[in-house]
DNA sequence: CGCGACATCAACCGATCGGCTGATGTTTCC
DNA sequence: GGAAACATCAGCCGATCGGTTGATGTCGCG
């Protein structure tokens, strides 16, 4: 952005209500102008190549296109505007792609109007701005080079889970205790990038390590 | 298997502990013989063509060949033998597969001595013989087509599974509660024969519904 | 117009999961 | 000879899941 004190936003999310709250709430204030609105991905590049915004006030999941394909597109292109993604819970597992996709900040929707306002100006002038829930989960994906092989024994707990094969039941299985089930998942987990069994199957599927 | 009394096994155990159990069941009594043993499913389909067995005692999951598919492959190349299913869990989900491959009867390991010999007997006259769980699982299954493709709104609710999200956050999600983001899930782990979110997953990617 | 498939919701319950902290022993590699 | 990765185990806890039963409303097909 330029010198100007006036910030232009452009909203995105598919809820009607969330739009109109963010603009009811940028609009009044002074320093915010906001250019328009967008409901899914594919608009929100349209719009933001058409009105040229400062900054993107982004929901991640919205039927059609979804939000990180959106500021993935937008980075691609060299674009001009900042993403702040305004997402309604910390547990979102868009949080690392999304900013991987190059989202410059990283909201849950409850904060304070001050810290929103605050947020959309550090984001303007490209400062990055993440939640504390968001910050720390980074700082621990960092701690943990997340990826890496699996070992043996935790692809062999993660095929079973795939086939629906209870902890318990692993173990018997494996001729190991619960709790080293347990703990093979755990790391499978961070390894993964998964939250849960399901995730991490998905995840494994995606990647081929199953199927 | 002809007139003789005598019926002759093949134990298929990767638990030395259960294939000792087993041999020394069965040894002593008039009327069995135990003609060799395998610890996994490649194993036993080479055992059962060189020894001609009247019946199998297989245990389904094993390193180094599943039991399922040495049964498949006995079945495929029109083996005499009748296999029996000896497994530690009725929870088991390689059941069905197992009873599909060709498998003519399925019990628990610690179902009663009299009961193992008696469906051993069973299964040498090719009769069926299923452990109680075991059968009032094939009759659910039955009941319900268990196959069918899913819905628009299971395929969603799934897709979000897949990212690890809880049933909470589905329910904010599609805007509907958590008690119909479980009724959508139990639907659809019918449908897929799955038996968790997990292995919804797995099916789903097998499929192709997802990835 | 009834039947079936689908989507929605409720309340309850036991079982399971995932997170946390902390520990021990092995192997491997530099 | 120590660091690093791996595999093993324990106990505690709150959160979540999956099963069950039952109910209501909509839609399309015959």
């Amino acid at each position: 952005m330029t010198d100007d004190a006036v910030i232009s936003v452009l909203i995105v999310d598919d809820h009607p209500v969330v739009r109109d709250g963010l603009r009811g709430m940028f609009e009044p204030v002074p320093g915010f102008t906001v250019l328009g609105e967008a409901s899914n991905g594919v608009e929100a590049v349209e719009k933001a190549a058409a009105l040229d915004p400062d900054v993107i006030l982004m929901d991640l999941r919205m039927p059609g296109g979804s939000g990180v394909d959106a500021i993935r597109e937008l980075t691609g292109r060299g674009a001009r505007a900042k993403v702040l993604v305004l997402t309604t819970y910390d547990t979102d597992s868009d949080t690392l792609p999304a900013i991987e996709a190059g989202a410059t900040g990283y909201l849950l929707k409850d904060a304070p109007r001050d810290e929103l306002f605050t947020a959309v100006r550090a984001a303007a002038q490209g400062r990055t701005v993440l939640s504390p829930a968001v910050a720390s989960r980074l700082v621990s994906a960092v701690r943990a080079p997340a990826s890496g092989p699996l070992s043996a024994r935790e692809r062999e707990v993660l095929a079973l889970v795939a086939k629906g094969t209870s902890n318990r039941e692993i173990a018997r299985e494996l001729f190991i205790s619960e709790a080293t089930v347990k703990t093979h998942l755990t790391h499978l987990y961070a390894k993964l990038g998964a939250k849960d069994r399901a995730a991490a199957v998905a995840v494994a599927y995606d990647r081929g390590i199953l199927g």
